[in-house]
DNA sequence: CTGTATCCTGCCGGATACTG
DNA sequence: CAGTATCCGGCAGGATACAG
Protein backbone atom coordinates (compact mmCIF):
# COMPACT_ATOMS: atom_id res chain seq x y z
CA UNK A 1 0.00 0.00 0.00
CA UNK A 2 1.33 2.78 -1.07
CA UNK A 3 0.78 7.02 0.16
CA UNK A 4 -1.15 7.88 -2.00
CA UNK A 5 -3.74 4.64 -1.54
CA UNK A 6 -3.41 5.30 1.75
CA UNK A 7 -4.67 8.73 1.92
CA UNK A 8 -7.61 8.04 -0.29
CA UNK A 9 -8.54 4.86 1.83
CA UNK A 10 -8.02 7.36 4.96
CA UNK A 11 -10.50 9.76 3.25
CA UNK A 12 -12.89 7.56 2.56
CA UNK A 13 -13.13 6.16 6.47
CA UNK A 14 -14.92 8.06 8.66
CA UNK A 15 -12.33 7.69 11.68
CA UNK A 16 -8.95 8.00 11.10
CA UNK A 17 -6.15 7.65 14.18
CA UNK A 18 -3.63 9.66 12.31
CA UNK A 19 -5.52 12.57 12.21
CA UNK A 20 -4.67 14.44 14.99
CA UNK A 21 -8.34 15.27 16.23
CA UNK A 22 -9.47 12.40 15.69
CA UNK A 23 -11.47 10.54 18.74
CA UNK A 24 -10.45 7.25 18.11
CA UNK A 25 -6.53 8.54 18.37
CA UNK A 26 -7.92 9.31 22.16
CA UNK A 27 -9.21 5.85 22.68
CA UNK A 28 -5.89 4.14 21.13
CA UNK A 29 -4.04 6.28 23.97
CA UNK A 30 -6.63 4.51 26.33
CA UNK A 31 -6.02 0.88 24.51
CA UNK A 32 -2.35 0.96 23.93
CA UNK A 33 -1.42 3.35 26.95
CA UNK A 34 0.59 2.31 29.91
CA UNK A 35 -1.53 0.68 32.19
CA UNK A 36 -4.39 0.24 29.37
CA UNK A 37 -2.36 -2.44 27.53
CA UNK A 38 -1.98 -4.44 30.51
CA UNK A 39 -5.26 -4.05 32.27
CA UNK A 40 -6.68 -5.20 29.26
CA UNK A 41 -4.72 -8.25 28.46
CA UNK A 42 -5.18 -9.03 32.19
CA UNK A 43 -8.87 -9.41 31.96
CA UNK A 44 -8.90 -11.31 28.63
CA UNK A 45 -8.60 -14.69 30.39
CA UNK A 46 -11.07 -14.09 33.68
CA UNK A 47 -13.07 -11.55 35.09
CA UNK A 48 -11.18 -10.02 38.40
CA UNK A 49 -11.99 -7.94 41.62
CA UNK A 50 -10.05 -4.66 42.18
CA UNK A 51 -7.30 -6.03 44.12
CA UNK A 52 -6.96 -9.39 42.03
CA UNK A 53 -6.25 -7.29 39.17
CA UNK A 54 -3.47 -4.92 40.82
CA UNK A 55 -2.21 -7.72 41.80
CA UNK A 56 -1.87 -8.84 38.08
CA UNK A 57 -0.01 -5.95 36.52
CA UNK A 58 2.82 -6.15 38.95
CA UNK A 59 3.25 -1.89 39.99
CA UNK A 60 0.36 -0.25 39.25
CA UNK A 61 -1.33 2.32 41.79
CA UNK A 62 -4.69 2.44 43.12
CA UNK A 63 -5.09 5.69 41.46
CA UNK A 64 -3.75 4.93 38.15
CA UNK A 65 -5.88 1.38 38.21
CA UNK A 66 -8.75 3.34 39.28
CA UNK A 67 -8.46 5.69 36.36
CA UNK A 68 -7.48 3.57 33.49
CA UNK A 69 -10.75 1.09 34.27
CA UNK A 70 -12.87 4.19 34.23
CA UNK A 71 -11.43 4.96 30.76
CA UNK A 72 -11.88 1.93 29.38
CA UNK A 73 -15.32 1.59 31.07
CA UNK A 74 -16.31 4.54 29.54
CA UNK A 75 -14.70 3.83 26.49
CA UNK A 76 -17.36 0.14 26.19
CA UNK A 77 -14.51 -1.92 26.60
CA UNK A 78 -14.44 -2.72 30.48
CA UNK A 79 -18.16 -4.06 32.43
CA UNK A 80 -18.11 -3.06 35.72
CA UNK A 81 -20.37 -4.46 38.46
CA UNK A 82 -20.62 -4.00 41.66
CA UNK A 83 -22.57 -5.71 44.36
CA UNK A 84 -24.08 -4.02 47.28
CA UNK A 85 -23.01 -6.31 49.77
CA UNK A 86 -20.97 -5.72 52.83
CA UNK A 87 -17.64 -6.23 52.79
CA UNK A 88 -18.43 -4.08 48.86
CA UNK A 89 -17.84 -6.36 45.89
CA UNK A 90 -17.16 -5.12 42.63
CA UNK A 91 -16.18 -7.52 39.56
CA UNK A 92 -14.38 -6.04 36.47
CA UNK A 93 -15.00 -8.47 33.31
CA UNK A 94 -14.03 -7.62 29.30
CA UNK A 95 -16.98 -6.50 26.72
CA UNK A 96 -17.12 -8.86 23.61
CA UNK A 97 -15.67 -5.57 21.55
CA UNK A 98 -13.10 -5.71 25.15
CA UNK A 99 -12.05 -9.31 24.09
CA UNK A 100 -11.67 -8.67 20.65
CA UNK A 101 -8.83 -5.63 21.22
CA UNK A 102 -7.47 -7.60 23.89
CA UNK A 103 -6.90 -10.46 21.69
CA UNK A 104 -5.02 -8.28 19.65
CA UNK A 105 -3.46 -6.67 22.16
CA UNK A 106 -2.15 -10.12 23.59
CA UNK A 107 -0.67 -11.64 19.97
CA UNK A 108 1.11 -8.37 20.27
CA UNK A 109 2.33 -8.94 23.58
CA UNK A 110 3.26 -12.55 23.29
CA UNK A 111 4.95 -11.27 19.72
CA UNK A 112 7.33 -8.93 21.68
CA UNK A 113 8.12 -10.66 24.43
CA UNK A 114 9.38 -13.73 21.82
CA UNK A 115 11.47 -11.82 20.55
CA UNK A 116 13.25 -10.14 23.31
CA UNK A 117 16.21 -11.73 22.65
CA UNK A 118 16.34 -9.95 18.92
CA UNK A 119 16.16 -6.48 20.66
CA UNK A 120 18.36 -6.86 23.33
CA UNK A 121 21.18 -8.41 20.92
CA UNK A 122 19.76 -4.97 18.94
CA UNK A 123 20.71 -2.75 21.74
CA UNK A 124 23.99 -4.30 22.56
CA UNK A 125 24.90 -3.35 19.28
CA UNK A 126 23.42 0.24 19.16
CA UNK A 127 24.96 0.94 22.36
CA UNK A 128 28.39 -0.72 21.70
CA UNK A 129 28.22 1.44 18.22
CA UNK A 130 27.59 4.99 20.51
CA UNK A 131 29.79 4.63 23.93
CA UNK A 132 28.57 6.60 26.80
CA UNK A 133 25.22 7.55 24.90
CA UNK A 134 23.13 5.87 27.12
CA UNK A 135 19.74 6.44 25.81
CA UNK A 136 16.77 5.78 28.51
CA UNK A 137 18.26 3.57 31.17
CA UNK B 1 -7.31 -19.81 29.91
CA UNK B 2 -6.99 -19.64 34.01
CA UNK B 3 -5.04 -17.78 36.46
CA UNK B 4 -3.24 -20.90 37.48
CA UNK B 5 -2.76 -21.60 33.87
CA UNK B 6 -1.18 -18.48 33.27
CA UNK B 7 0.63 -18.16 35.91
CA UNK B 8 2.74 -21.26 35.21
CA UNK B 9 3.13 -20.52 31.39
CA UNK B 10 4.66 -16.87 32.92
CA UNK B 11 6.98 -19.13 34.64
CA UNK B 12 8.00 -20.92 32.06
CA UNK B 13 8.52 -17.72 29.62
CA UNK B 14 12.10 -16.06 29.82
CA UNK B 15 10.28 -12.40 29.63
CA UNK B 16 6.66 -11.60 31.62
CA UNK B 17 5.40 -8.15 30.75
CA UNK B 18 3.48 -8.49 33.42
CA UNK B 19 6.40 -7.86 35.74
CA UNK B 20 7.28 -5.11 36.71
CA UNK B 21 11.28 -5.40 36.03
CA UNK B 22 10.87 -7.11 33.15
CA UNK B 23 12.79 -5.54 29.81
CA UNK B 24 9.84 -6.44 27.88
CA UNK B 25 8.00 -3.69 29.48
CA UNK B 26 10.07 -0.95 28.39
CA UNK B 27 9.70 -2.46 24.77
CA UNK B 28 6.36 -2.70 24.90
CA UNK B 29 5.73 0.82 25.77
CA UNK B 30 8.08 1.82 23.06
CA UNK B 31 6.04 0.46 20.86
CA UNK B 32 2.34 0.81 22.15
CA UNK B 33 3.40 4.68 23.37
CA UNK B 34 1.55 7.37 21.73
CA UNK B 35 4.31 8.44 19.40
CA UNK B 36 5.77 4.67 18.65
CA UNK B 37 2.72 3.37 17.39
CA UNK B 38 1.80 5.75 15.14
CA UNK B 39 5.84 5.95 13.53
CA UNK B 40 6.09 2.11 13.59
CA UNK B 41 2.73 2.03 11.23
CA UNK B 42 3.17 4.98 9.35
CA UNK B 43 6.50 3.39 8.15
CA UNK B 44 4.93 -0.06 7.49
CA UNK B 45 3.16 1.37 4.40
CA UNK B 46 7.11 2.47 3.15
CA UNK B 47 9.72 3.87 4.44
CA UNK B 48 9.94 7.43 4.79
CA UNK B 49 12.63 10.81 5.70
CA UNK B 50 12.19 12.69 8.80
CA UNK B 51 9.66 15.04 7.91
CA UNK B 52 8.04 13.14 5.18
CA UNK B 53 7.24 11.10 8.78
CA UNK B 54 6.62 14.26 10.53
CA UNK B 55 4.05 14.80 8.36
CA UNK B 56 2.18 11.13 8.38
CA UNK B 57 1.81 11.67 11.90
CA UNK B 58 -0.24 14.71 12.77
CA UNK B 59 0.89 16.55 15.72
CA UNK B 60 4.43 14.88 16.59
CA UNK B 61 7.16 17.41 17.17
CA UNK B 62 10.65 17.21 16.14
CA UNK B 63 11.79 16.38 19.48
CA UNK B 64 9.43 13.26 20.23
CA UNK B 65 9.96 12.02 16.62
CA UNK B 66 13.45 11.92 16.87
CA UNK B 67 13.33 10.76 20.39
CA UNK B 68 10.53 7.75 19.24
CA UNK B 69 12.74 7.05 15.86
CA UNK B 70 16.08 6.51 18.61
CA UNK B 71 14.30 4.33 20.83
CA UNK B 72 12.70 2.05 18.21
CA UNK B 73 16.04 1.95 16.02
CA UNK B 74 17.85 1.16 19.72
CA UNK B 75 15.29 -2.12 20.29
CA UNK B 76 15.68 -3.05 15.91
CA UNK B 77 13.11 -2.05 15.06
CA UNK B 78 13.64 0.50 12.90
CA UNK B 79 16.38 1.10 10.09
CA UNK B 80 18.53 4.46 9.93
CA UNK B 81 19.72 5.01 6.14
CA UNK B 82 21.97 8.33 6.25
CA UNK B 83 23.57 9.74 3.08
CA UNK B 84 26.17 11.83 3.18
CA UNK B 85 25.38 14.06 0.52
CA UNK B 86 24.14 18.30 0.83
CA UNK B 87 21.49 18.63 1.76
CA UNK B 88 21.59 15.56 4.07
CA UNK B 89 19.05 12.61 3.42
CA UNK B 90 18.29 10.18 6.08
CA UNK B 91 15.90 7.57 5.30
CA UNK B 92 14.00 5.35 7.79
CA UNK B 93 12.11 2.11 7.65
CA UNK B 94 11.17 -0.80 9.22
CA UNK B 95 13.41 -3.89 9.94
CA UNK B 96 11.45 -7.09 9.34
CA UNK B 97 10.85 -7.88 13.03
CA UNK B 98 9.71 -4.39 12.79
CA UNK B 99 7.38 -5.40 10.24
CA UNK B 100 5.72 -7.85 11.97
CA UNK B 101 5.12 -5.41 14.73
CA UNK B 102 3.91 -3.10 12.83
CA UNK B 103 1.48 -5.69 11.38
CA UNK B 104 0.10 -6.31 14.92
CA UNK B 105 -0.12 -2.78 15.29
CA UNK B 106 -2.02 -1.71 12.34
CA UNK B 107 -4.73 -4.74 12.92
CA UNK B 108 -5.17 -3.31 16.49
CA UNK B 109 -5.65 0.45 14.92
CA UNK B 110 -7.84 -0.87 12.30
CA UNK B 111 -10.15 -2.42 14.56
CA UNK B 112 -10.37 0.68 16.81
CA UNK B 113 -11.30 3.06 14.26
CA UNK B 114 -13.78 0.08 12.83
CA UNK B 115 -15.44 0.25 16.15
CA UNK B 116 -15.87 3.90 16.92
CA UNK B 117 -19.28 4.22 16.38
CA UNK B 118 -19.98 1.55 18.85
CA UNK B 119 -16.94 3.04 21.57
CA UNK B 120 -18.45 6.92 20.97
CA UNK B 121 -21.82 5.28 21.50
CA UNK B 122 -20.72 3.82 25.04
CA UNK B 123 -19.28 7.41 25.70
CA UNK B 124 -22.80 8.81 25.14
CA UNK B 125 -24.78 6.13 27.29
CA UNK B 126 -21.57 6.60 29.99
CA UNK B 127 -21.59 10.31 30.24
CA UNK B 128 -25.56 10.55 30.32
CA UNK B 129 -25.69 8.17 33.33
CA UNK B 130 -23.40 10.49 35.45
CA UNK B 131 -24.02 14.20 34.75
CA UNK B 132 -21.78 16.41 35.25
CA UNK B 133 -18.70 14.01 35.67
CA UNK B 134 -16.96 15.00 32.39
CA UNK B 135 -13.86 12.40 32.17
CA UNK B 136 -11.30 12.92 30.14
CA UNK B 137 -12.54 16.20 27.89
C1' DC C 1 17.09 19.06 5.20
C1' DT C 2 18.07 16.67 9.51
C1' DG C 3 18.51 17.01 13.34
C1' DT C 4 20.53 18.38 18.49
C1' DA C 5 20.31 21.82 22.69
C1' DT C 6 17.84 24.38 25.87
C1' DC C 7 14.21 26.12 28.46
C1' DC C 8 9.79 25.76 30.52
C1' DT C 9 5.19 24.11 31.73
C1' DG C 10 1.51 20.89 32.54
C1' DC C 11 0.09 16.77 34.04
C1' DC C 12 1.33 11.94 34.84
C1' DG C 13 1.52 9.24 38.27
C1' DG C 14 3.30 7.71 43.08
C1' DA C 15 2.52 8.17 48.18
C1' DT C 16 -0.43 8.82 51.67
C1' DA C 17 -4.55 9.42 54.16
C1' DC C 18 -9.25 8.96 54.51
C1' DT C 19 -14.39 7.17 53.62
C1' DG C 20 -18.19 3.76 53.22
C1' DC D 1 -12.57 -4.58 50.23
C1' DA D 2 -13.09 -0.77 47.01
C1' DG D 3 -12.26 2.98 46.15
C1' DT D 4 -11.92 8.65 46.36
C1' DA D 5 -9.08 12.98 47.91
C1' DT D 6 -5.04 15.48 48.18
C1' DC D 7 -0.46 16.68 47.72
C1' DC D 8 3.62 17.11 45.05
C1' DG D 9 7.97 15.84 42.45
C1' DG D 10 9.67 14.45 38.08
C1' DC D 11 9.56 14.12 33.52
C1' DA D 12 6.99 14.02 29.14
C1' DG D 13 6.73 16.84 25.67
C1' DG D 14 6.01 21.58 23.23
C1' DA D 15 8.43 25.92 21.56
C1' DT D 16 12.34 27.92 20.08
C1' DA D 17 16.98 28.54 18.64
C1' DC D 18 20.73 26.90 16.43
C1' DA D 19 24.28 23.67 14.13
C1' DG D 20 26.13 20.76 10.21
Amino acid sequence: MDEITRRESAESLPFDVFSRQCPSRGTLEHVTGRWGSLTLTALHESGARFNELRRRVDGVSEKMLSQTLHALERDGLVHREAQPTNPPRVDYSLTPLGHEVAGRLLGLIQLVEGRMPEVLDARSRYDEARPGQGLRP
